[in-house]
DNA sequence: AATAGGAACTGATAAATGTCATGTTTTTTC
DNA sequence: GAAAAAACATGACATTTATCAGTTCCTATT
């Protein structure tokens, strides 16, 4: 059988762990959990959703899709976050599609679980809603770096973020590994221009590479770059 | 003396719709009704929030300084919105600053009544929790805006949004007239740049200006150029 | 180990956008 | 209502970024 949710690490990371011990239990019984294969969709953008995705292995893209053919990552959710929410709150299809970056394992919990525990539970609305705030708030630091910052700049500063976020491995390179195509969706850029300044980023040693891997050399200089220097 | 909340139309279009008759009188007695001069902020970027501001009338934009000295909007604020609950709810400074467009008139509500209310009134939390998931819908779109399409169409659609938001005046222009420079901070590009796209859509007679104000001749080919014909 | 197919990369060029400089209207203020 | 100050407008040019057209390099099969 299954783990069951009150022993699962994972929900000390997110809204989860201001359920009571009843409601956890009813989570712990309605919930599924699903192997999501590297590349495969958790959902696409305009599904309804009928619950939501709490993540327990893996990191997946949360991306829309434009008429020209590109997409724009807006998000990048990994262990503990939890995926759909937003579309389950608003009562509408989602805006995004989840597509796993690598292997997930997921627990999917069923819209009414959740939606039945944000009426009846103020602690666990309040701590979604601090989520949610915060998601806004990166939000909009996201509209305001892609308008004001070139792509060289969001760039780097997108390297930073992956090793903050994500680490290294042992051998120095970021431990979330992008292709080129995915680094240019989460700046919005052309993947040739994304290419283009890698290749210039490791002519200056600011980071190096093997393969797809990407390796932070400089972060002071890339730090500062992001600034505009 | 003041109106009371419970008589105030205005909170119709808003999260405080779900306060209960107590809840509302408390809000009342602790609120103060400001006027704010058009230019005047309400607060800056970086300020602590004691509390939040329902908008009676006149309209704020919310916009982030970037080093490069400019400016980037992120949402403009009319009457019925909530301004600062996202700092209030996430107990941060806020990220942003708020300016009165033009003239305006605001009721401050502290921070202690909206986080009582928060805590003990489910329902008003979920509506406060509905509203943000929407924000945060619309603040992934403009990602997603401002990285795919071109500034000619994110120009188009800004004048469609302020059409179907604000409305046109008995002149047929556009009820709230922002200036040059406002417009290329909601687009996210150099007022230079916006400014010749307004003149080229006039010579398409796509609109017409007198002054500063924008009227829309052609709604039907603006929308057709945002999405790209 | 050979090979097929997808990524990654590079160059040449075009298109979009930003910057600076300067002149012209509006709007505001006294 | 004149003077001063903003805001608007336009030209010339620089810079950034996208696009197209190839080539080379991985990597996952068989």
């Amino acid at each position: 059988m299954e783990s069951r949710c009150e022993n699962c690490i994972i929900r000390q990371f997110n809204s989860l762990r201001a359920m009571s011990k009843e409601e956890l239990n009813k989570v712990s019984d309605t919930k599924t959990t699903k192997k999501i294969k590297k590349g495969q969709p958790l959902f696409q953008e305009g599904d309804k959703l009928n619950g939501v995705y709490c993540v327990r292995n893996g990191v997946s893209k949360l991306s829309k899709l434009s008429s020209n053919g590109k997409d724009q990552i807006v998000k990048l959710a990994t262990k503990g976050e939890v995926i759909g929410q937003r579309s389950v709150i608003a009562e509408e299809s989602t805006n995004l599609s989840a597509i796993a970056i690598n292997d997930m394992e997921v627990c999917f919990i069923p819209k009414e679980t959740i939606v039945h525990t944000l009426q009846k539970n103020p602690n666990f609305t309040l701590e979604v809603l601090r989520h949610m705030a915060h998601d806004l708030k990166e939000a909009d630091d996201v509209i305001v770096n892609i308008s004001q910052k070139t792509v060289k700049q969001r760039i780097a500063e997108a390297f930073l973020y992956l090793k903050n976020n994500f680490g290294e491995d042992e051998e120095g390179f970021l431990a979330l590994t992008l292709s080129r195509e995915d680094i240019s969706n989460v700046v919005g850029t052309a993947t040739e221009s994304a290419i283009r300044i890698i290749s210039d980023f490791k002519k200056k040693g600011l980071i190096h590479t093997s393969g797809k891997r990407i390796g932070i050399k400089e972060e002071r200089k890339l730090a500062e770059l992001v600034e505009g220097f």
